[in-house]
DNA sequence: CGCAAACTTTGCGTTTGCGCAAACTTCTGG
DNA sequence: CCAGAAGTTTGCGCAAACGCAAAGTTTGCG
């Protein structure tokens, strides 16, 4: 077991109005755990035997049809919560969720979620908040896959990565992990091929820089533009 | 104040387990309201000054885009909480609810909340696993707008709401609040046009009948076809 | 009863973005 | 250092669905 200490959690949602001994009291049954870019931490459908915080890195939850194409239903950003489908009351988890980069996550079995609840005040309450605001990005995905052209989903798509995980470079802010335009696709639903040609409009015009996996955007007030009024 | 008692709540999901003594002092908390087709429960982004239940009718949880074009994010159907903002940690409305048909509400003070979850065991619960249905459901919405064409779409909405208010008929089985093309294209991200072809098309074939503002479909096993595998 | 409003149908031209295909570039492992 | 894998670019043709327009139908209200 890696050295973790309450410095960690302490500024995170959950626990943040925990004391020490709380802490460590819940550090002492986690489990640390390293996942390499591209693996599962865990697949749709499976029963949902543990809880996570993403310590390091970025999650994609995906959903994938029956027809075999993946859609991202949301990326989460280093220090949340996920897999927790036991605060909604599911024993199994709705989606699978891939590392999209290199990472580190702490999991406890999910038979001490209840216990949690109920022991640590405040505890329920903010995950609940961050469950709040995953429903409403769902929300505006679900508006904006309705109501908006592809240009204008992309366009938001990069900024919400941007906002998410951005890292400021000399050029711009850069979106902290690797991503391939095949993600981005399925992330705002359309090919990889039209995200391709746009990023490639895009670099011309000199609003993004793309290399291979990696975005920067260089103008993000003119992307935000794009992205709608 | 119309007369209420304890049998009304008692089947409902987060009043299963609730003695009657509980559920008459829920009760007597309440605020009972008719509402006219059309009329707005209560409005985006004000203060969630209640939460409600709705007790007869249907609600079409809308979303309003900065162009004015409005998207359907979700349909509660009679028995089930709405407006719970509170309980993931909002304390403004995330949507509009409207009535898509008439239809009574109960509602509570939003302070009252906390003070119900804290004394009544099991309401928490059960309240959080409706949402977590309703997350389920639009991940599915998303991975459906992500991935299906229009016509398969269309074909899963109606499923859908036949599903949740579908009233059995001589010729089938008919969506049990008035529904315009508007409605459904608002629902399945289309236009009213596209709609009403696609359902001209189907009621040619005999899987559908269409009145104005009613729909029934006829052949539900050939619909669930036509929503894709 | 008649008019206006709400809802629906249908036609036609246009465009967006997909599907398919092929070539090209960058990385990785042996 | 080379071969193959993984990721990217680009061209071309096509179909789904939109936008606009106009006319038809049903309903409710005065």
């Amino acid at each position: 077991m890696p050295k973790l200490d309450e410095s960690l959690l302490r500024p995170l949602p959950p626990f943040s109005k925990l004391d020490d001994s709380a802490i460590r009291a819940i550090l002492d049954q986690s489990t640390s755990r390293r996942f390499e870019k591209g693996s599962t931490v865990f697949e749709e459908a499976t029963a949902a035997e543990s809880f996570f915080l993403l310590l390091d890195g970025t999650i994609r939850v995906v959903r994938i049809t029956t027809e075999g194409e993946q859609v991202t239903a949301l990326h989460i950003p280093a220090g949340q919560l996920f897999g927790i489908a036991r605060a909604l009351g599911r024993d199994t988890y709705p989606a699978t969720a891939v590392a999209a980069s290199e990472g580190v996550v702490l999991s406890w079995p999910t038979r001490l979620w209840d216990g949690f609840v109920a022991q640590y005040e405040g505890f329920a309450t903010e995950t609940y908040k961050t469950i709040g605001d995953r429903v409403g990005e769902m929300n505006t995905r679900i508006v904006e896959m309705s109501t908006q052209h592809v240009e204008q989903r992309i366009a938001r798509a990069l900024l919400r990565l941007v906002k998410q995980s951005g890292k400021k470079v000399t050029e711009g802010i850069e979106i902290g992990f690797p991503i391939t335009r095949q993600d981005v696709s399925e992330m705002t639903g359309t090919t990889l091929h039209t995200v391709s040609r746009l990023l490639s409009a895009w670099e011309k015009e000199g609003l993004i820089i793309s290399k291979r996996k990696k975005i920067t955007v260089c103008d993000p007030h003119r992307m935000v533009t794009l992205g709608g009024t």
